[in-house]
DNA sequence: GAGTTTGAAACT
DNA sequence: CAGTTTCAAACTC
């Protein structure tokens, strides 16, 4: 297979198969066990996807996984070319499989705005999950097998959660590619012949929020394109130019990711960490509030006070931390300085003689958030229905006061990978079906007694991410992570084996 | 809708 | 690693 380069010829840096990287292994074989006849029969031409990036960032990956469909896409591929797919489960019949079907799918057309809260990611799933009013095997298999979200995921229940996750995604994307039923045909076909605008034009207002990317200039390959970034693949409601970031470019897809990982292994994991308490190991209350979620990174806001859309942490819905750089912070879910406090940063007064206002404005905001999402918690309610996904864990804790137009904030779509897919194995259960904000505000709520001890002890990617380099912008590989103590190992190591059984989760024919 | 501002990402 | 450039979202008008 040849990898379509969406560089230009005059495209620096790209140019140069950026794509592989010597040395390294193929991410699947790594992870899976059972890949190594996949990788032995890839086709030669084939690219290798690389990665570079070990344990930890591993662990990150097979949460993202589940977001990703092109890396599903990917993944399916290799089983397709694979006689021994991994299939059972995923799909008896790959060879029909056509990758513009998983690029379709989401497109279902649906007025049911509320996927649309979940842009991103979500909107492959959510569509799924639309599809599934017509399929209850889509639904049931999807999504209860997903994370052990429903009674019936003990079907599926795995002594590895990891496993879960990527059974859940196999699932999601197998049976969205796959389901006779999924009726995405005309709906692609007829998007496909839609010209941008008019599609657009057609989304607007009924589904503001589903509009997406908007890129020139990085045809959706970097992480500046917010669906790249997040995950997923552009679709219909981006307004992107020269757009490689679709299930047919696939491959570029996957090596661009590849690139960027060997770059920064973390670049795709969750911006946004929940339960990154300094104390993990304590297990306190704290530590299960997701006020304590803090971004991965932290910001580097000069002038927005971070108190606007700009700041990577307000727009999360999480305060700053000590890894933010900001100046001025005005955080309203928790100022930097105030990080100390951690969990209670959004929540709590802070005695900062330094602006009383801001601490004023601070419970005005923390009282509106709480309102809304009170407020949302009753609203959402009706659409329990809809299929909660794992991508949708991957949500903020809490419902920003966002703006006038009621668009969702784009960085919560997801966050892209993994974010919130250890918070979504702890929660799963009781958010079935929940849309994700929901998830995240009840996750709080869970008790310590429903979270698997594995669980418990990964939850987490921030404890490895928050010590490898606070304050360094570009995450270097939390290889002391990867290390854990004893007591983490264990847990951390049942994940990680979990994520190579990917393919594994369907017994072979 | 066009233009500006902003800060992350990418690059040097 | 710091500085600069590029980029696209957020924001303003």
């Amino acid at each position: 297979m040849q990898i379509v380069n969406p560089f230009g010829p005059g495209e620096q840096n790209e140019k140069e198969d950026p794509f592989t990287q010597p040395g390294e292994t193929i991410e699947l074989t790594q992870m899976d066990p059972t890949h190594d006849n996949l990788a032995a029969n890839e086709d030669p031409d084939k690219i290798i996807i690389s990665n570079p990036s070990k344990a930890v960032s591993n662990l990150h990956r097979g949460m993202r996984r589940r977001c990703l469909d092109f890396e599903k896409v990917g993944a399916r591929r290799k089983n397709i070319e694979d006689g021994s797919s991994s299939g059972s489960v995923v799909v008896q019949s790959d060879e029909k499989i056509t990758y513009e079907n998983t690029q379709l799918v989401p497109f279902k057309p649906s007025s049911d705005s509320s996927r649309c809260i979940l842009p991103g990611i979500g909107l492959h799933l959510n569509a799924l999950a639309i599809n599934a009013k017509d399929s209850k095997k889509i639904k049931h298999e999807t999504f209860s097998s997903s994370v052990t979200l429903s009674g019936s995921a003990a079907s599926f229940h795995s002594p590895t959660s990891g496993q879960e996750l990527d059974e859940s995604l196999t699932l999601v994307s197998a049976e969205r590619d796959m389901d006779p039923n999924d009726n995405v045909v005309p709906f692609v076909e007829d998007f496909s012949q839609t010209s941008p605008k008019k599609k657009r034009r057609r989304l607007e207002g009924e589904a503001e929020a589903c509009k997406r990317c908007n890129c020139k200039k990085s045809k959706c390959l970097k992480l500046y394109c917010e669906c790249f970034a997040a995950g997923v693949y552009c679709i219909e409601p981006c307004a992107c130019q020269d757009c490689f970031n679709k299930p047919i470019h696939e491959d570029t897809v996957l090596a661009t990711r590849k690139q960027i990982e060997s770059r920064n292994p973390l670049a795709f994991a969750p911006k946004v960490i929940r339960s990154s308490e300094p104390a993990p190991e304590i297990g306190d209350e704290s530590s299960k509030t997701p006020a304590s979620a803090r971004h991965k990174r932290g910001c580097n806001c000069k002038k927005s006070s971070c108190l606007k859309k700009y700041c990577e942490c307000y727009q999360g819905g999480v305060g700053c931390s000590l890894n933010c750089r900001c100046e001025g912070c005005k955080n309203a879910f928790g100022r930097k300085d105030d990080f100390p406090n951690l969990g209670s940063a959004s929540v709590e007064m802070e005695d900062e003689p330094e602006d009383e206002t801001e601490a004023s404005e601070k419970n005005g905001v923390d009282k509106t958030l709480q309102k809304t999402e009170i407020q949302n918690n009753d609203e959402q309610h009706p659409h329990s229905a809809l299929p909660t996904t794992p991508l949708r864990f991957s949500r903020p804790l809490v419902q920003l006061p966002f703006s006038s137009k009621g668009k969702p904030p784009r960085s919560f779509l997801g966050v892209g990978s993994s974010s919130g897919l250890y918070t979504g194995q702890r929660y799963g259960k009781q958010n079935f079906l929940r849309p994700q904000w929901k998830f995240e505000k009840q996750f709080q709520n869970v008790p310590d007694d429903e979270i698997p001890e594995i669980l418990r002890e990964n939850h987490s990617p921030s404890s490895g991410i928050k010590t490898s380099s606070p304050n360094s912008k570009r995450v270097s590989p939390p290889q002391s992570n990867l290390e854990p103590s004893p007591g983490r190992r264990s847990g951390r190591k049942l994940i990680l084996q979990s994520i190579p059984s990917f393919p594994s989760l369907t017994p072979h024919h």
